[in-house]
DNA sequence: CGTCTATTTGAATGTACTCAAAAGCGGTGG
DNA sequence: CCACCGCTTTTGAGTACATTCAAATAGACG
């Protein structure tokens, strides 16, 4: 099991004995899932926290008109789950679903729960970890409500310089939050 | 200083021991605020976050055209403070502004850090609130893509039952990412 | 090669915005 | 207490950004 990248992530939060260390590798399950397979479904009830090793995954949501829209990607080196449903237990709101060959660690809930209590250092790492994340959204709400579609598409651009190559316009398109087609029309003017 | 209701608060999420309650309380600042002053501003430093014991606030940003965009509304019971700036100690990104008297408890930057050194615990429960926070965000983002000016109106009406009556209408339409104009006329067609 | 999906283009439509002005409302000072 | 001021809310008319529906073209994959 690769846990290079994840060992490297987490020294960047806190720092591990080397009994803490192993003991939060035994926790960890690796698994690989083909293009377009689902690590989460809406309705389901969440079991794991990824980390993802390898590959790319979109989390996104139907509406009740059936259009997709994408919340955000998250590409190797990130942590992904859908968190209201892991810290709750109730049904998931959102499907995360591959864009490509991907590996991830997983931990599940339970497993979590008992790292908190052995290794209190997590609780600190998840606070950050947490914190960063909302800072994101906060950011993206922000951009939703004051951003053209070309300024949110600049700031797409600025945040996903590693992986905005491989995206599907359409999925860009349902991130921006407008139609691929007025997406296309847009690109075609810049 | 009126401690019942943070305590109250805190101890949804964990449980202190006589010492730790006394040493917490002891880094607590009261504040009052008149109506519309401010606990932040854009390019401050975040000082200190903020626990609401009496009032209303708002945070949000302004955009390049002057516009106001309000990411959200904060009542008794609530903590609120730019995290960003916080955390970071680079400028703040928001206005923090109460809409009628507020009465606050305040715990600095610097006083957080040694808290979470002396009483762990704290670490958990400002994972959790950062978690929950991050969801409501993450809610946001979902509404702000998905739904149409009048089931977002819906949403904030769920979401903010207790204080919708308090709030003017243009306040409303700011949340909502649309003009006051609009809001009005939306609102005459229900 | 054929099928399926993504992308582009066109034309008509609609939702929400802009600018302007009038009406309502609350607070302040003379 | 009333008059005035500033701000919010409403209303009107014209406009623009983005959507819908449809069809053509291009690309990807088995």
């Amino acid at each position: 099991m690769n846990t290079a990248i994840i060992l490297q992530n987490i020294s960047k939060y806190i720092s591990l004995t080397q009994e803490e260390e192993t003991y939060f590798v035994s926790l960890l399950k690796e698994k690989t899932y083909k293009n377009k397979q689902y690590l989460a479904q809406e309705g389901e009830i969440g079991k794991y926290v990824n980390f993802i090793n390898k590959g790319c995954c979109r989390i996104f949501n139907i509406d009740k008109n059936g259009f997709e829209h994408i919340l955000s990607f998250a590409t190797q080196d990130y942590w992904i789950g859908d968190l209201y449903s892991i810290v709750t237990q109730k049904a998931g709101r959102f499907f995360i679903q591959t864009m490509e060959l991907t590996e991830v660690l997983q931990i599940s809930k339970t497993d979590l729960d008992s790292l908190y209590i052995k290794v209190p250092k997590f609780e600190r790492m998840f606070r950050i970890l947490a914190e960063n994340a909302y800072v994101e959204y906060q950011n993206r709400v922000m951009q939703n409500l004051g951003f053209t579609a070309k300024e949110r598409y600049d700031a797409f651009e600025k945040k996903y310089a590693k992986i905005k190559h491989l995206l599907p316009q359409k999925q860009i398109a349902l991130y921006l939050g407008v139609t691929p087609e007025f997406f296309s029309r847009m690109k075609k003017k810049i």
